[in-house]
DNA sequence: TCTGGGGTCCTAGGACCC
DNA sequence: TCTGGGGTCCTAGGACCC
């Protein structure tokens, strides 16, 4: 048996936990740059909000609604998280953290005989609340698909009060049934539409299908959801929670900016990002794949990547810098009002099977990481950074309703009024 | 005069997720 | 005045080689 256990609009309930004046109120959360919604509280649901839409399009609706509106709070949703998850994984010993508000549970050989998973739903639902104040949903089922599927009905079916169970033949029919097929955990709008036109509207209707020519019409990955759907575990426990294959660090400015200096420290910056999730999974890369862009929504766009090959696979931040600062006038173009860059990792391997150079002395220094990492791991991501990491003109993030880092700052805890 | 295979690698873009 | 997220994986199609 799975469980699947997430928050309900996490980033909006999370702006809910220490501020209770808004609990009751329409709660939407921004992306970064105060981009677009991406989160909707159930209350601010009711009011038709859409979900990542451009913010300065729904302004208005917004306004008339009397909406509270919060900029992305990482800090705050990342603590809050890791806060949420320590709790859930209590009920069991072998969770899989999927996403920064769900996790899975795998009671696959549990030491505890569970007989009601209702209870030990509503059990989980309790304890979160009650020890994080954030509201979860919980989904049972005999497959990480079928999980996700009970999730889905948990919080959105009528009926259910937060938890669902597919522990038998009838209550997963029924589940399917009552569930558009664009619901399903990897049927996305383009594939739902196909589907639709074959007269596939639920998840039932897809779960009766035949994999096999799922698979050839489609992709081998819509013929997985169907035989998971079926109660066919396909996504085995250590494939849901296998090793990246690529790993990228993006993110788009606050303002525009055409300052060389700028571009390459914000690009530095993501390699240092990328380098260290890379030696966080054990992983190292040969390739690094490098870009810079100008907005796609307006004339001119520019965009330009880089592909840099090393000799040797690799995991080393200052060798990441390296290669940025070598290629960089390739990547940048004076004029140009950049919006957006990023780095990843391509074709990753394991750092146990490197293939040293015979030629030539090591590229990269290991140890030097290896004291960077628990350094960092110790006082903080940023304690040891490497010089040109450092920016010399500052780009910022556009958080005009940024909360208060209640929980990792001295300087911003609640304060209670008596 | 016209036609013709098979494999590998690369890349951009598509699709999906949260 | 202007504004449009971030991350991962897959695949079709092109380029190139023999």
């Amino acid at each position: 048996m799975y469980a699947l256990v997430d928050a309900v609009a996490f980033y909006a309930s999370a702006e809910k936990v220490f501020d209770p004046a808004i609990r009751s109120k329409p709660v939407v959360v921004l992306t970064n740059n105060d981009g677009c919604i991406c989160a909707v509280c159930p209350i601010a649901r009711k009011l038709a909000i859409p979900k990542f839409q451009p913010y300065f399009q729904v302004k208005k609706i917004l306004e008339d609604n009397q909406v509270v509106i919060r900029s992305s709070n990482y800090e705050l949703y990342a603590d809050l998280s890791e806060r949420m998850m320590n709790v859930i994984g209590r009920f069991c010993d072998n969770q899989h953290i999927y996403s920064i508000d769900e996790s899975f549970l795998n009671f696959t050989g549990f030491k505890k005989l569970i007989h009601d998973w209702h209870r030990y739903g509503h059990d989980i639902r309790r304890t979160v609340w009650r020890e994080t104040k954030l509201p979860v949903g919980v989904g049972f089922g005999p497959t990480a698909t079928l999980a996700k599927a009970a999730n889905h009905a948990a919080k959105k079916l009528p009926g259910f009060d937060g938890v669902a169970v597919i522990d038998s033949e009838a209550s997963r029919v029924a589940i399917l049934k009552a569930m558009d097929v664009q619901d399903v955990w990897g049927v996305g709008r383009r594939l739902a539409k196909k589907l639709k036109v074959m007269n596939i509207n639920t998840a039932f209707d897809l779960a009766e299908q035949d994999p096999r020519k799922m698979k050839r019409l489609f992709s081998i990955v819509l013929e997985r959801t169907v035989n998971e759907l079926r109660g066919k575990s396909c996504l085995a426990w250590d494939e849901v929670r296998q090793d990246k294959k690529e790993i990228f660090s993006t993110r788009s400015f606050g303002e525009r900016i055409t300052d060389a200096t700028a571009l390459k420290t914000a690009l530095i910056n993501h390699c240092v990002i990328v380098a260290r999730k890379l030696r966080a999974q054990g992983s190292h890369t040969q390739r690094l794949l490098m870009f810079v862009a100008s907005s796609p929504h307006q004339d001119g766009y520019y965009k330009k990547s880089y592909i840099y090959e090393f000799s040797v696979a690799t995991a080393d931040s200052c060798v990441f810098a390296n290669a940025i600062s070598e290629v960089f006038d390739h990547l940048y173009k004076p004029g140009v009002r950049f919006y957006k860059c990023g780095v990843g990792a391509l074709e990753l391997s394991s750092q146990m099977f490197q293939q040293p150079d015979l030629f030539q002395t090591p590229i990269d220094n290991p140890k030097l990481m290896k004291c960077l990492d628990s350094i960092n791991s110790r006082y903080g991501v940023g304690t040891l950074a490497i010089a040109s990491e450092t920016p010399t003109t500052r780009w910022h993030m556009k958080r005009a309703y940024l909360s208060p880092h209640y929980t990792t700052r001295w300087h911003n805890l609640p304060k209670i009024h008596c």
